[in-house]
DNA sequence: CGGCAAGTTGAACCGCCTCAATGACGGTGG
DNA sequence: CCACCGTCATTGAGGCGGTTCAACTTGCCG
């Protein structure tokens, strides 16, 4: 596990090069820090909350909610994610953001983090690309619920969270923690708890993964990731293969 | 209709007041105009085109292909969308766009946006609150495929589009031109085609909705609303609303 | 030990798919 | 002008994947 603010160094400086000021800009943001516990809600399409969130540890999701109760879950967010940069500059939220483990994290003001972008530009690339890529996890994701099967579906989204995880130095190719239940699972996937559960069931007894104990366990990389038709290029973390041209001109 | 850029200024300057330089910045970027034939494809994932799209007038969709053929349409693209702002820093496209009809729109290279929205604030405002529309399109069209049934979700389009198409200015509440096949709305509602016909039928018989002759007609817009719990502020402009706190510290 | 959250399993049902075929329309060439 | 063809729309019958309802079990924490 990483430092205070590891993860989120991490994961940004491997998604743009940042200078020291842009981290001393980035730990400005970040200097107060808030632990709260599972199953909070931090906003809701309801109460507009302008801020943006830096996550340190434990996991989340930004989730939609349905008049009869239910739930769909847009994306699980981890260590070292941001939450917010999405509707950094439109008043009304239209989806709710909340833990499902303990987590500790840093609020900032979203216009905080607007003037930041505009003092370091540095930093504003890290975050540009960061949104880049929850895009992206939200396209492949939509993608998923519209015309792959739920073994498919489920399948995908462990090797999505096993990349993302390892972006950030947690948990290796064959082995993570995932603190979800089988309910969470249910409400990304678009499926019934029920079904999730036969479905793990069933990648248990191919022998391609399993979850035990709040951790999975990928038995057949190769395999699963067959199964999954999973190509990992989406979570491309970018700037090694960042053309110089484009380098040169947006990093100042 | 509108003018040659209409539709793109008509939309853009509803998300973000735009000064006269604003405009004539974006105008450069959209200096050249090119026509292109219906199904043509303008890029895909395998080849990626550093380019970013303005739409002026037809029809397009963004889509993921599958191995076997299949496909997913993450969103239809209408006259004053923008395409690829969602992969501006990205080497690597993972999703592709082509047209449902002939299309006029201009092309411009990734950076040379990059470049136009640190010279122009008022426009990199617009642009990224365009993106952030983007984001909330594709979220709320992810909760539909997960946890809304076929007509709900059918229903749930159709007042999309006639509320996007209305933003500039085409269309009316309870009609608009929608050019898109039923194999093609299929791709966009993870459905099959055989099966759009028959909620389309069954909307027809209700008298919530019709489709002929490439026109939507809307039978009864509240009944419609009612069914497919559309709630149409994830689309809100977003301007009129937004806190001159934050206007004035962004718009500079 | 008691109680609640989460996991597990079975049986019946239904929404949507698959396969198959026919009909309507517009464009194209003879 | 009509015969032809490709695309799109439409409809039926049967099957499968995932849901719903209803238990029961396991594990954890007070």
């Amino acid at each position: 596990m990483l430092g205070k603010q590891g993860a989120l160094k991490e994961r940004l400086s491997r998604l743009a090069a940042l200078s020291a000021r842009d981290t001393d800009l980035l730990s400005r943001l970040c200097s107060r820090q808030r632990t709260v516990k599972r199953h909070a809600d931090l906003s809701t399409d309801s109460q507009t909350d302008p801020s943006v969130f830096f996550l340190h540890e434990g996991w989340g999701a930004r989730y939609k909610l349905f008049p009869d109760g239910r739930r769909q879950v847009l994306m699980f967010v981890l260590p070292g994610d941001i939450v917010g940069m999405n509707q950094l500059l439109v008043d009304t939220a239209t989806e709710s953001f909340g833990t499902m483990t303990e987590m500790r994290l840093s609020q900032a003001p979203r216009d905080a983090v607007a003037e930041a972008m505009r003092q370091r530009h540095g930093l504003a690339l890290a975050l540009w690309r960061s949104l880049e890529q929850e895009h992206a996890i939200l396209a492949e994701h939509l993608a998923s619920l519209g015309r792959r099967g739920a073994l498919q579906r489920t399948a995908h989204l462990l090797l999505e969270l096993r990349q993302r995880l390892m972006a950030t130095g947690e948990g290796s190719p064959t082995d993570f923690e995932c603190p979800l239940t089988q309910y969470e699972l249910a409400d990304a996937l678009g499926l019934t708890a029920i079904h999730v559960n036969r479905v793990i069931r069933h990648l248990r007894e191919q022998g391609l993964a399993s979850i035990e104990h709040r951790r999975v366990t990928i038995g057949d990389p190769d395999a699963l990731a067959a199964v999954a038709e999973f190509d990992g290029r989406f979570l491309s973390s970018g700037r090694a293969g960042l053309p110089d041209r484009v380098r040169r001109r947006l990093t100042r």
